[in-house]
DNA sequence: GCCTCCAGGTAAAACGTTTAAACAGATTAT
DNA sequence: ATAATCTGTTTAAACGTTTTACCTGGAGGC
């Protein structure tokens, strides 16, 4: 690979005028730049990245944390992530922590999944990252404090602490608009199949949805809220339970697709007509949404948004840093189909 | 940050020393180590992977060049990839094209693509990668080459030319393999809903399930062959002209799950019963195989282990460079479920 | 007592940049 | 005429490692 000293050699000069008409550091005779541009294409030099980056202490690296890259929404923000840092001049490092969604909801692995977090944080600190995004799927990871970092973070998706700066979206918002869609549809009685009782999600999206119901004068009965655990399984179970309600519900809304998809075979299963007897929406616009018979109306998540906003706000931080955390909130979209 | 002159005068050596004992390149006394470590831990001294890295040569940085990181393939690839690097001591750098999967077919655009590949190739050896995964989903982009390279590169998924060192699956002998599961099940009249006509994975799997169909002594006829798009509507519209024919056909085979799902539609539409009347079978195993309804059983591809694998090829070509090209073909299996 | 050898350790160059400080020469100010 | 200023360029240190070649003091052989 041909040096800097290689091009200084071939046009008469010393390897500070290189670097000087490289970055335009300083003012030089239009002669030598020019002799110096000659040189440089001659031999077809490129500057080596890792000599500038040892001597001026950055490497224009990003690293990218996720917890399984598996999963459209974790590699759509990746994809969102990784278009902005590259537009950005920053290339993107990738570490995966292998945590399969299946294990997200077994509470009692929690001191692993903090190890290998941090594991994965020192890990990317140790490469000479310029910052780290962390695409995190779940708050419950969030609740404790990491190891005092120096690199700086950005979490994208799940909100950290109060005292980070991250990009995410509505739960709440998200559930209100689509309550306020099914309304505007001539939806009255609308019943919620919800996600684990305890988890975040699940608590803001009820408050939305109720919070959108008030507006509009309306009630949610108790007897209209069922808890599921994300699961198609659980969608047609709880589902079962809503058939026996008299009257019954004139749409349904479950909190996630894989639900979605369980209650809409268990009602046409009942021999229910969707939309005309009941209308069902979901929420994440997974793949499956658009395959259903009919085909399903949901929510739509910002990931892509959520990505390239993180990776904004990290060029930002890197470029001039400030000690105030920024929170930016990414509105969701309705994905219309036929299913209402 | 700690530097190794920082060890050095803690410990009353010279910087050579305190390099040797972190490597173990040279033998020193036992008490000259243990002051040296002493001072490591004490002032918790990392060493510079930069400094190490322009020193030596390589960054133990391997670039993985994707066309989408979104889809699931691509992402279980990655992923793969990503593990076994990870354990083997690499770092991977991601570089995503953003070639959204609508436009691959449109082959009047192949010259966008090939500059674009390129150009991610260049950039990524520019970022001084020890090597580069390039992980095709389609054969078409292969057929020029590239410029040339100084850098390792093994393609994942689908293969380069015959000179290039490539991990991939079998397209011929995994449509075998399903055609004789259907077989096995008893199945005689196996009609096709293949991909583009024109398409290497098309021409491939034909051959593979004409194989498989001669062993057994059975034919394929020509009407018994539909060609869709690789689209849910060409799956239906193609099932439709199969409906037509007379006996019926006891089992499809549709060469993505896609088509496959506007498959069985279109037959529970006409009234048939799926497994009883008449067998579906898919390709790919997409997340919505497990949710059609009755879940369909498919050919899934090897993705991850393609991504093991090819990392594995990386890190020897790495540690041991050879002028041979390996060639390792994986095999795919079949995810049983309700609809033969 | 001299030479050789060895074990344990170090000096210094090298990797390829950037940049503060110095320098030479010409121009301008006093 | 001398000093000050400016312009264009260079010198050399610095970033933090690795590694070759050299050094030193002592042990062993003769």
């Amino acid at each position: 690979m041909a040096t800097m000293r290689d091009v200084a050699v071939l046009a008469g000069v010393s390897t500070a005028t290189v670097s000087h008409v490289i970055n335009g550091s300083k003012k030089l005779s239009p002669e030598t730049t020019e002799r110096v541009l000659q040189a440089i294409s001659r031999i077809n030099y490129k500057p080596n990245t890792l000599a500038k980056s040892l001597r001026l202490g950055q490497t224009h690296t990003i690293g990218v944390l996720v917890e399984d890259i598996r999963g459209l929404p974790v590699s759509a923000i990746v994809s969102g992530i990784s278009e902005a840092l590259s537009k950005g001049g920053y290339k993107t490092i990738l570490y995966d922590l292998h945590l399969l969604e299946k294990l997200y909801n077994q509470y009692e692995k929690i001191g692993t999944y903090r190890r290998r977090i941090n594991d994965g944080l020192n890990l990317l600190q140790a490469s000479d990252v310029d910052g780290i995004i962390y695409v995190a799927m779940h708050d419950r990871h969030l609740d404790y404090l990491f190891d005092p970092m120096d690199t700086p973070l950005v979490f994208a998706y799940s909100h950290g602490t109060e005292s980070d700066t991250y990009v995410t979206y509505s739960n709440r918002d998200s559930a209100a608009d689509m309550v306020r869609y099914l309304l505007g549809r001539g939806r009255r009685r609308i019943a919620v199949i919800a996600g684990h009782p305890h988890s975040y999600p699940t608590a803001q999206r009820l408050l939305g949805i109720q919070m959108a119901l008030q507006q509009a004068g309306l009630a949610l009965p108790q007897e209209y809220i069922r808890y599921g655990d994300w699961e198609y399984e659980s969608g047609a179970e709880q589902t079962k339970e809503l058939l026996k309600l008299n009257p019954l519900p004139d749409a349904v809304f479950a909190m996630n697709d894989l639900m979605a998809a369980g209650c809409m075979a268990e009602l046409m299963g009942a021999g229910l007509r969707i939309p005309g007897d009941i209308a069902v929406a979901g929420f994440d616009n997974r793949e499956i949404a658009a395959y259903l018979q009919p085909s399903l109306t949901t929510v739509a998540l910002p990931t892509t948004e959520i990505g390239t906003e993180a990776a904004l706000r990290m060029i930002d931080m890197i470029s001039n840093p400030s000690p105030h955390p920024v929170r930016k909130i990414i509105p969701c979209s309705i994905v219309e189909r036929k299913s209402v």
